[in-house]
DNA sequence: CTCATATCAGCCAGACTGATATGC
DNA sequence: CGCATATCAGTCGGGCTGATATGA
């Protein structure tokens, strides 16, 4: 009715507002469906990829915070998916590793993220998908910089 | 350490997840400051753009549920941004349309999220830009018509 | 009676803050 | 001392569900 009508379905920050939820919401489910979440995911996954770390190193690895991270080490080591044990050298710190059933526990999570991405990704061609991909990895490693956190 | 290492970082739905975080927080942060949130935004752009509507239309274009509508249009009542009214044609509905300030904030807030839009994008050109609203657009469409929602 | 509308009450994951105890 | 680590308590926006009253 006016100049900024459309704004609302063109605005881009929106439109990665909508693609994001419906991705998550898909991600969620299927981890719910094979009884994790996104964090268990995360923290696995750095596990596997730099070995063991403190909570704080793995607070930045995976973009979890260190008091929601208390919790989600409590349920993986419940589930003996992870160990916690003091670090010999730091004594403030916990050192934290992944097990043989957290590495097998990956392994499945990794089958199920790659279904849902392929879900969520269905509509674009492979050369669009990989443009997703870069355009994506530009706006994140952009903001991680200005916003300083660990490379890894 | 293994096959699954670099998953989590060149993973399509994580990453789609961390740029909207980022692209989110700067949005809300902004419209906080302008004394709004986004679904006040959304509410005010739908009403400018299609004009007077019902809760249940707005919910529908908006994709702010019904129930968590009533406090959102309670808040823009009192700031005297929207005007709501019973439906004479249908007693059932509230006829919610925008006013003259809600216009005048709508305008503002439009500038301070096309200054967000702007400083999000900005590590990419004008033509990965288009790349990227392309890219968004199919997949919020692919979804919205798979979930069946209002096209407005 | 069935269906839609608006409203209310409440749940839950998740992002984020602050305080505290402990060790460097 | 200042600084980092792990933990706990709690706030808050927001996605989502269910119940209810009312009217079409």
């Amino acid at each position: 009715m006016n100049e900024g009508a459309q704004r609302l379905r063109t605005l881009r920050t929106r439109l990665l507002s909508l693609a994001a939820m419906h991705s998550d919401r898909r991600v969620n489910d299927e981890l719910a469906r094979a009884g994790a979440r996104k964090w268990h995911y995360a923290v696995l996954a750095t596990l596997d990829e730099f070995g063991p770390a403190s909570q704080a190193r793995l607070s930045d690895r995976t973009r979890i915070y260190r008091s929601d991270l208390v919790a989600v080490l409590n349920e993986l080591a419940e589930r003996e998916q992870v160990e916690r044990a003091p670090d010999p050298a730091d004594k403030r710190c916990n050192l934290v590793r992944i097990t043989g059933a957290g590495r097998r526990t990956l392994r499945k999570l990794d089958r199920v993220l790659a279904a849902v991405e392929d879900e969520v990704l269905a509509p674009l061609t492979a050369a669009q998908r990989a443009q997703l991909t870069d355009l994506l990895t530009i706006l994140v490693d952009h903001h991680s910089d200005r916003d300083g956190h660990d490379a890894g």
